[in-house]
RNA sequence: GCGCCUGUAGCUCAGUGGAAGAGCAGCAGCCUCCUAAGCUGUUUGCCGUAGGUUCAACUCCUAUCAGGCGCACCA
C-alpha cells in the first residue's frame, strides 16, 4: 500500500539525517501535523532529541537539516527555535487527488493490522433490562472501533457475550412471575432484589397473552428464560436502530452445555486449592489483589470460571487478539481475568481491555437518574427518539474513552442547528451541493488526471489538500491507540478548513480550467468526509 | 482504608516529553454571489495544589486536595 504524505516525509527526514550526520546512528524521526499554518504543514522536534547525541545545539541541527531537506516532496523547510517546519510540495499534494478519486471508499484504509484476527467483544449487557446511555457509549465506541480496525487491516469479529445463566436470570424470572401472577389476580410478596421497572410488567403481560394461565405453575427459571429471550431481542432491536453491528452473540450457557466449564475446572485443578468449602485460584500470586473463588461452597462454579472458559474459547477459535470494552465499573475485574488466563498458559497481552467512563445524562443542568431499579429511567431508545441517531452517536464518540462524558439532551437537540454533527454533515452536503450546481451550470466534471491541478495554488487550497492527506494517518493512529474520538475531531477540523476555503474562493467561476480543478478538489473532500462519516456510522447527507 | 479514572478558557472538552488549542456561550461585523446548518474579527488560562526528574513537563515520578467508579462464594 502506498505511503501517506506524512510517512513519506518521515522517511525523507530520516534519510536527510543520515546524510547530514552519517557518523551517528539515528533515532526514528517523528513528524507531527502542524495546526498553526505559520509553522508549516508538518513539523519535527527531532533536533532536540539529536542534540545530546550530536553534542550540538538544537538550533544548529535544525538549521542544517532544514537546508538539506528542501527539494522533492518538501517545498520548503525552515528551522525555528529548534523545530524543523516543513511545507509539502504542490506536486505531491496534487498527486493526492487522483489517488483519492481512484480509491474512493477505500481511501484512508491501510494494512496496518496485517490481517491479524481480532475478537472485539462489547456491550455484553446483561439481558435483564433495556439498554441505557452508558451501554450506548460502549456500543458506539465498539462499533466504530471495529470499523476503524477493519479499515486498518485487522480482521475483526464483533461479539456480544450473553450472560444467560446465574442468579440474575432467576431474579428476573421471579420478578416477572410475580407480575404475571398479579395479572391473574394473585397477590404475593415482591421478590427481594427483584427488578421493578415498567418493562417487567410488560413482559408479564406478553407472557399472559401468549400462554394464558398456562405458565402459572412454572418456576422462576422458566420465566427467566422467556424474559431473557424477549429482552435480548429488544436489545438487538435497539442496537440495530443505533446502527451498531454484531457478527455473533455468544451464550454463556453454551459453555456449560459443551462442557467447557467442567474442562476448564479440571485444567485448573492443580493450581486450585480448597478453603472454607470452596475451590479457589491463587490469582493474588500474579497480578490480582486477592484470590478468587472458582467453585462455590454449594458446588456451583462462579461466573469467573465461565468467563475464563469464554476467553479461552476466543483464542481457540483462532483469534490472536481479544479486545474487550468494559464500563469502568468493571475495572476490578481486569487483573482477575488476566491472572486467570496466565494460569491457563496464555499471555495476558493477548487480551486488551479498554475501560470507558460512565455517562452522566443531563437535561439542561439537571442530572437524569439512570438507576435500573427505580422507576425514572431513560433508556437508550428514549435518547435515540429524542435526539436522533446521528447526533447521539456523534456526541458519544467525541470524547476519549477515559474521559467522563456529559450527555446533555437539551444541547444535543435544542441547539441542533449548531451541533458539531451538523457542522460536519454540512461539509458533505455542501460539497455535494457544489457538484450539483456545477452540473446545472454545465461545467463538466473531468477526472483528476485530466485536470490542471497545479492551478490549485491558493493557500486555503494547500491547507485543504494537506488536511485530507492526513486522513489515513488519523485512522491508523485511531486504530493503534484504540481512539475513535480522533475521527470526529479530525472531521471538525477538516470542516473548519473547508468552510473557510468556501467563503474565500469561488469554486465555479468564469475560468473553466480553474473551476474544473477545484471541482476535483471538492469531490475529494467529499469522499474523505463521506469515508469519515461512514466510519462513525453517521449519515452523509447530499442535501441539508 | 486500598485500587483505578478524571481535574486545561465562563461551559463541554482536544492536546503520541518539545511553539498552550477547539466547539459552544459573549462581543463586533458579513447574504444582489456555488446552501448564513456558514464565514471574519475579538475577549478569557498559576493546564487542581506542592515538590521532584529533564536541556525541556499539561504530558513522567512522589505527595496532596476535589469529583467519579470499584474493592462478592452477583454478573
Amino acid at each position: 500500500m502506498r505511503l501517506t504524505i506524512k510517512e513519506e516525509i518521515e522517511t525523507r527526514l530520516s534519510e536527510v539525517i543520515k546524510e547530514t550526520y552519517p557518523e551517528k546512528p539515528i533515532p526514528i524521526s517523528q513528524v507531527e501535523p502542524e495546526k498553526n499554518p505559520t509553522y508549516g504543514d508538518l513539523s519535527s522536534n527531532i533536533a532536540f532529541t539529536l542534540s545530546k547525541l550530536l553534542k550540538k545545539s538544537p538550533g544548529e541541527i535544525a538549521e542544517r537539516l532544514a537546508k538539506n531537506l528542501s527539494g522533492g516532496i518538501i517545498e520548503k523547510a525552515e528551522a525555528l527555535k529548534g523545530f524543523v517546519n516543513m511545507w509539502v510540495s504542490q506536486g505531491r499534494l496534487c498527486c493526492l487527488l487522483p489517488e483519492i478519486e481512484e480509491k474512493k471508499d477505500a481511501f484512508g484504509r491501510s494494512n496496518f493490522g496485517g490481517g491479524k484476527r481480532v475478537l472485539l467483544e462489547f456491550v455484553s449487557a446483561n439481558p435483564t433490562g433495556p439498554l441505557h446511555i452508558g451501554h450506548g457509549r460502549g456500543a458506539v465506541y465498539g462499533d466504530v472501533l471495529g470499523n476503524i480496525l477493519s479499515a486498518s487491516g485487522f480482521l475483526v469479529e464483533r461479539e456480544y457475550y450473553v450472560n444467560d445463566t446465574g442468579n440474575q436470570i432467576e431474579r428476573l424470572g421471579e420478578s416477572v412471575k410475580h407480575r404475571y401472577l398479579e395479572l391473574l389476580g394473585e397477590k404475593g410478596k415482591f421478590p427481594e432484589e427483584g427488578y421493578s421497572g415498567e418493562y417487567i410488567a410488560d413482559i408479564a403481560k406478553k407472557i399472559k397473552e401468549d400462554y394464558g394461565e398456562g405458565a402459572k405453575d412454572k418456576d422462576a427459571i422458566y420465566f427467566g428464560k422467556i424474559s431473557l429471550k424477549i429482552l435480548l431481542s429488544d436489545i438487538q432491536k435497539t442496537l440495530s436502530d443505533f446502527s451498531v453491528r454484531f457478527d455473533s452473540f455468544f451464550y454463556e450457557s453454551s459453555l456449560y452445555e459443551k462442557g467447557e466449564v467442567e474442562k476448564l475446572l479440571s485444567d485448573l485443578s492443580s493450581a486450585a486449592y480448597k478453603k472454607d468449602g470452596a475451590l479457589w485460584l491463587a490469582t493474588s500470586k500474579l497480578s490480582d489483589e486477592k484470590d478468587r473463588v472458582l467453585v462455590r461452597e454449594d458446588g456451583r462454579p462462579t461466573y469467573y470460571v465461565a468467563d475464563l472458559a469464554y476467553h479461552r474459547d476466543k483464542f481457540d477459535r483462532g483469534f490472536s487478539l481479544a479486545i474487550n470494552l468494559w464500563g469502568t465499573d468493571h475495572h476490578g475485574y481486569v487483573e482477575r481475568i488476566k491472572s486467570g488466563l496466565r494460569f491457563l498458559g496464555y499471555d495476558p497481552k493477548r487480551l486488551d481491555i479498554i475501560l470507558y467512563q460512565l455517562v452522566a445524562l443531563k437535561r439542561g443542568k439537571e442530572l437524569v437518574s439512570m438507576s435500573t431499579r427505580k422507576g425514572e429511567f431513560i433508556t437508550l431508545d428514549d435518547v435515540l427518539r429524542e435526539v436522533g441517531k446521528d447526533a447521539a452517536r456523534f456526541f458519544l464518540l467525541m470524547r476519549k474513552h477515559d474521559a467522563h462524558l456529559e450527555f446533555d439532551l437539551e444541547l444535543a437537540k435544542k441547539e441542533s442547528s449548531e451541533n458539531p454533527v451538523y457542522y460536519v454533515q454540512y461539509l458533505h452536503a455542501r460539497c455535494s451541493s457544489i457538484l450539483r450546481e456545477a452540473e446545472t451550470r454545465g461545467v463538466a466534471f473531468i477526472p483528476a488526471d485530466k485536470a490542471d491541478l497545479l492551478l490549485l495554488q491558493r493557500e486555503e487550497e494547500h491547507r485543504l489538500m494537506a488536511k485530507i492527506g492526513l486522513f489515513g494517518d488519523e485512522i491508523k493512529q485511531a486504530a493503534k491507540l484504540y481512539q475513535p474520538h480522533r475521527i470526529p475531531l479530525y472531521l471538525m477540523e477538516l470542516a473548519g478548513i473547508f468552510h473557510n476555503y468556501y467563503h474565500h474562493h469561488k469554486v465555479l467561476s468564469e475560468n473553466k480550467e480553474l473551476s474544473q480543478a477545484r471541482l476535483v478538489l471538492i469531490n475529494c473532500v467529499k469522499i474523505v468526509a463521506k469515508n469519515g462519516l461512514n466510519l462513525l456510522g453517521i449519515s452523509a447527507p447530499e442535501k441539508m
